[in-house]
DNA sequence: TAGATTGTTAATCGATTAACAATC
DNA sequence: TAGATTGTTAATCGATTAACAATC
């Protein structure tokens, strides 16, 4: 049975699923049980079939699930298959580590454009992916419609640079600044990168556990 | 009353509690409420006093709570006042992006050295860093008691390296690779930043919304 | 003192796990 | 057919919220 409104507790895990179906896709695995699937995830078969059984009806009695045909079922429910575009903002060191080592194709999402300030990067290209003084920002978006802002600016011009992403029609924010972000207008979705809390997250689990 | 066992919903809301007393903190504010706080966290005063009774009694009735006490209670839960170090594996865009930009002190955490294999890297210094040959790894880490590993080193020698870095003797692992962590030895952790799972996330809420 | 707010116990809500009829 | 495994309903478990006596 469909569910509408799907807990954010499943949702955290569909990117796991889809990580571990391509693993096995690659492995050239063909079926796979719940139970099976369960023991190299390390989570229940029950929750695991609670979850899927959210989206949709993608197993068979007797035989379990396809793994490659779950896997592009997966991939759908998480938007992979919608076309989404994006532009980082800031090519620093971060946003270069994304532009060169980030596979944004492998999640489904094309990255055609950078944008930056400084005069020594305008003009280049990283990883085949222009980068463009941020003055061309607006101009380009009306130009190419963008759904996602990748933000690795520096935390103070964060809050400015998210409010001319949405004014020039992006959906979501991709932020990896410090800066808390207080969206207004419906519909626009933010997803968090904080380094801090994960770090310190592993150092309370350290200290407790000396 | 304390509790032994921490929830781990308890402790992923910790490092956001510890921001929000910061910014508290630097402006001033001198005692607040849970409720106060819930609203401007979005949490139930509830949840916060909850929360808090899994460590101790740091309020005060009538009163509520003395912001700078708090925050240095909730840093010395995470761990910020055990002088946790670490070394950076990989000083490629994304190891330098985290040398450069991310204070690794705000965290409590004391950043020591870096390692790669790149001649032009090593001997040289970023942040005020040194860079050293990975040769160098376990001498290094027996003459430096080190708590971290950060990994920022190409998924295919991401196991080998928590290998290496396990027996010199660090205790935690901060991996930014894809590749999945499978440490034995008790009293090991590994936190995983997965890039993708959280731009899949952010995939799926906007392909949700439209 | 009266008002405010805590820490904690009890109630509610939601998420995970177990059980099982349906069926490949 | 018999065995395996699904999707779903029911039971359990845990986390969040509400209520309130204690007390600053």
């Amino acid at each position: 049975m469909k569910k509408d409104k799907i807990s954010s507790a499943v949702i955290r895990r569909l990117p796991r699923y889809y990580r571990h179906l391509s693993d096995l896709s690659h492995q050239g695995v063909i079926r796979i049980s719940s139970s099976a699937l369960g023991k190299s995830m390390n989570l229940t078969a029950s929750q695991i079939r609670q979850d899927l059984s959210c989206f949709g009806e993608f197993g068979q009695q007797g035989y379990g699930y396809n793994v490659e045909s779950l896997r592009k079922e997966v991939a759908d429910i998480l938007g992979m298959t919608q076309g989404h575009t994006a532009v980082v903002l800031g090519a620093g060191n971060l946003g270069r580590a994304l532009l060169e080592n980030f596979h944004f194709e492998c999640s489904g999402v094309q990255l055609t454009a950078a944008f930056d300030i400084s005069p020594e990067l305008i003009g280049h290209s990283v990883s085949g992916v222009p980068i463009y003084s941020i003055d061309e920002l607006e101009n380009y978006l009306s130009r190419h419609p963008t759904s996602i802002g990748v933000l690795t600016v520096p935390g103070s011009v964060a809050g400015e640079m998210s409010e001319r992403l949405i004014a020039g029609g992006v959906k979501g924010l991709w932020n990896f600044t410090n800066s808390e972000l207080h969206v207004e207008g419906a519909g626009i979705v933010v997803e968090n990168v904080h380094f801090a809390d994960s770090l310190l997250a592993l150092s309370y689990f350290i200290s407790e556990s000396l």
